[in-house]
DNA sequence: CGTACGTTTGATCTTTCTCAATAATGGTGG
DNA sequence: CCACCATTATTGAGAAAGATCAAACGTACG
């Protein structure tokens, strides 16, 4: 059996929320790219440069960053498997801001000139990606309320129950648990928080039962009571009908 | 002499960034709205709501703000006049933030069907709602970082020195002073800090000449140290060439 | 001129940070 | 397989930024 097409995840992604027709599909999938295996930390695109391509992350995990002057890191975004990673330097002419590997992965490079002029000729991707755009800044609006008004714990069961959802929306989670492929000072930079500190609330919410840790899955023995400490309400991904603030325990 | 057209501030801001012909400005002010003056903190939209028309702002500011379920408010973008303030309910079916009055204003309401049917027939228009789109999420990832990993003081004088570009950049700002008409219990909230804290911050910069305050307007007597304190740097408001971190004494 | 709202100030308390050290863990070369 | 090294995770003690509580002071406005 062949390995499934690069972009394949892409069209699952895109039609999560916007319904695609064959040729809507064929279309993207026929878009010109290059397959690439990249190690952690790797570089999609830094701050300051001219963009030319938008990855699309096929396997393995992204973030997004931005730093202070003094060095200080704030993640500001963790992309999944078959989430495009770089639309907004689709039309923008210059990288506001980083994204690295997370974990060790694959990424597709569509070059931007293709992929814009997709988007006019075919107006279903072109809502696509408006929509994603969308979605993707409504999760940014949550990070900062994350941030400027929920104390760590909450913070980071946030960001647990986030990360749940959309890899169950996505597809990519079974059973009742999911790693987290994260360093603690990684989730610290995430969290507008230090290591330190992330550890120890780490080891706060296992002390009461909240999670479970092994290396760096983690299992939720009790869902619904994170979902409370975190304040979780999936509103905010937009995933309309499929959408829960559930897991389940088998997909 | 005449009222100027409401939408023209919307025209004017869409072509800071697109450049428009005669025939697609045309478009834009032949656009079917109503035009309301509100009182301060009138909603535009809340959370949850299905939206049903696109606001424009004409005159004042606008806030726009999600709250935990504890009540604790974070208060995610400003927006000045000229702005779209319902671009992201364009797409969406259901609205994942609230919008208020920040002041009393004017706003022309465009049904949100017929803004989006332009954006259909003009590409123009839907190209400058993408970069408006991309921009604005641009800016939620520089307030993560501001709220993240920034302290008290870093982050007011941050939100100082992007508003004075923003309304310099809207052409609204004269001299080296503008007025920042919010309290500081919504400053706090904007922040992610108390009003209490915001205080003594405001009093900090003010004792240290980096401002000064009469009522609620704010000079730079030192914009140069102000921008320094504030770690700031407008690379993320794409502004392109007319883009500046300087502030001029005359327009 | 009283009421509501916003600002300012003081005192105290908490969360989170900082610094520092120790323990795991994973990967590497021999 | 083992010794070694670099990361990462964990823990403790003390410091600091910012929160909380409480009260007084202004100011706008009906």
């Amino acid at each position: 059996m062949s390995p499934p097409h690069p972009l394949a995840s892409l069209v699952r992604h895109l039609e999560m929320r916007v319904p695609m027709s064959p040729e809507d599909r064929d279309a993207v999938l026929a878009l010109p790219h290059q397959l690439r295996t990249l190690e952690p930390a790797t570089y999609l695109i830094r701050e300051g440069d001219p963009p030319t391509r938008c990855g699309v992350l096929v396997s393995g995990f992204t973030y997004r960053q931005k730093q202070t002057s003094e060095g200080h890191r704030q993640i500001v975004a963790l992309n999944i498997p078959g989430e495009p990673v770089d639309l907004q330097h689709l039309f923008l002419d210059v990288a506001d801001h980083s994204v690295q590997m997370l974990t060790r992965g694959q990424v597709a490079f569509v070059p931007r000139g293709e992929f814009q002029s997709l988007t006019r000729r075919c107006p279903t991707l072109a809502h696509a990606v408006i929509i994603n755009i969308l979605v993707e800044g409504s999760i940014f609006r949550e990070w900062v309320l994350n941030v400027g008004r929920r104390d760590a714990r909450a913070r980071m069961a946030h960001l647990m129950c986030e990360f749940a959802i959309r890899l169950q929306a996505a597809g990519l989670m079974e059973g009742t648990a999911y790693e987290l492929p994260i360093t603690q000072e990684q989730l610290a930079d995430a969290l507008g928080l230090t290591a330190v500190h992330v550890n120890r609330t780490l080891k706060g919410l296992e002390a009461d039962g909240l999670i479970e840790r092994r290396k760096r899955t983690i299992a939720f023995p009790s869902w619904e009571d994170l979902r409370e400490v975190a304040d979780f309400n999936s509103r905010y991904l937009h995933l309309g009908r499929q959408g829960s603030d559930r897991i389940s325990a088998r997909h």
